[in-house]
DNA sequence: TGCCCATTATA
DNA sequence: ATAATGGGC
């Protein structure tokens, strides 16, 4: 039986500036791609048209495609990793298992498993940072103890940045040791328990002309100011170096949103509770409303206050919602409705294309007060003057909620005073116990 | 990447 | 009358 290294993709689906694949491509052996559909992960999602699972699928059949063109394949297989891999082991004559860190918590329970099993053959399990700049313990105090405030961590961040971290990997150097192998069927979307999503995705390509005027324009919901390259960031479809590269040439207010990005992600590996518990405990002491109709009314853009409608009228129809907003409907829920951020965590992550677990817990709990550099428990944002220096021309608001301005359209579900008084209160007494 | 309101300045 | 400022939440 030839000898094989194996090259297993996860979050990282391409080949362009790939450092574990790099990485798998310098060892001596022939290296035999693999990506797998976790069924641990899909068993979980309700909505069998998740545009998710359509996302994965065109990349993972484009990816396929371009091993193909190199004289390769890519192996895709669906089921728990640890039994295909097992399966691997007794099918070939394995020696490495390369990929790249995810840093989840079930990713990281997953590779510990694997880790295992490889372990028992012999075999190793070789991991590579890929999805960010600096991972792990790359970038902490001086002490050794994460950094819980982001300015520090940024200019840390930017202090240990030099050209070796933002040097992209020559894959294409190396694409002759790819394991020779003839091309295997791909999972289709109903052997996966999956129907099409008709939803669309934003293009990879770097929209160089956005990104330079990034800080001009991103505040603006209205506008087309945001780069719209989470889902990639989100899935490996493109590398971090590479944008970083571009950011850094044109805009700082983009490389500091991807420092924001680092640093959740650095939050979620020393914090791997953080998706259930505030960061800061006493935050769990605050008693929480629980109005199902309330909650219903924020998710179907039915509150009466048209940013947040619109917000949620544009995540439900797109799976997006422009990051600006993503801000006053956290804050919305959070402090008019005194509902608990993990029920808006839990809805985003249903909803959101570009749902990243690190950033959206981050993002929740620093809306709610409870996370790492928080909004104050006081910050409390008007849902009326955000849409005022926002939107001021109302394109947003009249592109997803037509009927504002007429009669049809809801009456705000709660008084903007009173719910702040209320949410003031109620943080404060849940915060001195 | 906060808002509110009282106070003070300016006219 | 209205804008700027600053402390408190």
């Amino acid at each position: 039986m030839t000898k094989l290294n194996i090259f297993w993709h996860r979050r990282d689906l391409r080949i362009e500036d790939n450092a574990g694949l790099y990485k798998a491509l310098r060892g001596d052996l022939p290296v035999q791609p693999l990506f797998i559909f976790d069924e641990n992960i899909l068993s979980q999602l309700e909505d069998k048209r998740d545009a998710r699972i359509t996302f994965i699928h065109n990349e993972i059949t484009r990816l396929s495609k371009e091993y193909e063109s190199h004289g390769s394949s890519l192996m895709v297989r669906y089921g728990n990793p640890v039994d295909i891999l097992k399966e691997l082991l007794s099918e070939f004559s394995i020696e490495n298992v390369y990929t790249n860190r995810d840093y989840e918590p079930y990713a990281k329970e997953r590779d510990s498993e694997v880790y295992e099993l490889l372990n028992a053959s012999n075999v190793h399990f070789i991991g590579a940072k890929d999805h960010v700049i600096f991972d792990k313990d790359e970038v902490v105090k001086g002490d050794g103890s994460p950094y819980l405030v982001f300015s520090p961590y940024a200019s840390k961040w930017r202090q240990k940045l030099n050209d070796f971290y933002t040097s992209s990997y020559p894959t294409e150097k190396y694409l002759g040791n790819l394991h020779r192998s003839t091309p295997t069927q791909i999972p289709s979307l109903s052997d996966l328990g999956f129907e099409k999503s008709e939803l669309e995705f934003p293009s990879r390509e770097f929209p160089k002309k956005i990104i330079r005027t990034y800080d001009e324009t991103r505040d603006y919901p209205g506008k087309d100011g945001t780069s719209r390259l989470s889902v990639h960031l989100r899935f490996g479809t493109i590398s971090i170096r590479k944008l970083l590269q571009t950011a850094l040439s044109s805009n700082q207010t983009f490389v500091n949103e991807l420092i924001w990005r680092d640093f959740y992600q650095m939050i979620l590996f020393h914090y791997p509770e953080c998706p259930t518990k505030a960061i800061k405990p006493q935050y769990d002491n605050i008693e929480w409303e629980s109005s199902e109709e309330h909650f219903e009314r924020w998710c179907k853009g039915q509150t009466g206050y048209p940013l947040v409608d619109a917000g949620m009228r544009e995540l439900n129809s797109t799976g997006y919602m422009h990051n600006r907003v993503r801000m006053v409907v956290a804050s919305f829920l959070t402090k008019h409705l005194l509902l608990d951020w993990r029920l808006g965590e839990r809805y985003f992550a249903e909803k959101l294309l570009d749902y990243d677990l690190a950033s959206n817990v981050g993002g929740w709990q620093w809306a709610s007060g409870s996370g790492c550099d928080a909004a104050p428990y006081f910050r409390i944002f008007n849902p009326t003057s955000q849409l005022e220096k926002f939107d001021p021309d109302l394109k947003y608001v009249k592109r997803w909620v037509p009927e504002y301005g007429t009669s049809s359209y809801a009456k705000p579900m709660v008084d903007h005073k009173q719910a702040r008084e209320r949410a003031l209160e109620r943080y404060k007494s849940g915060l001195n116990n």
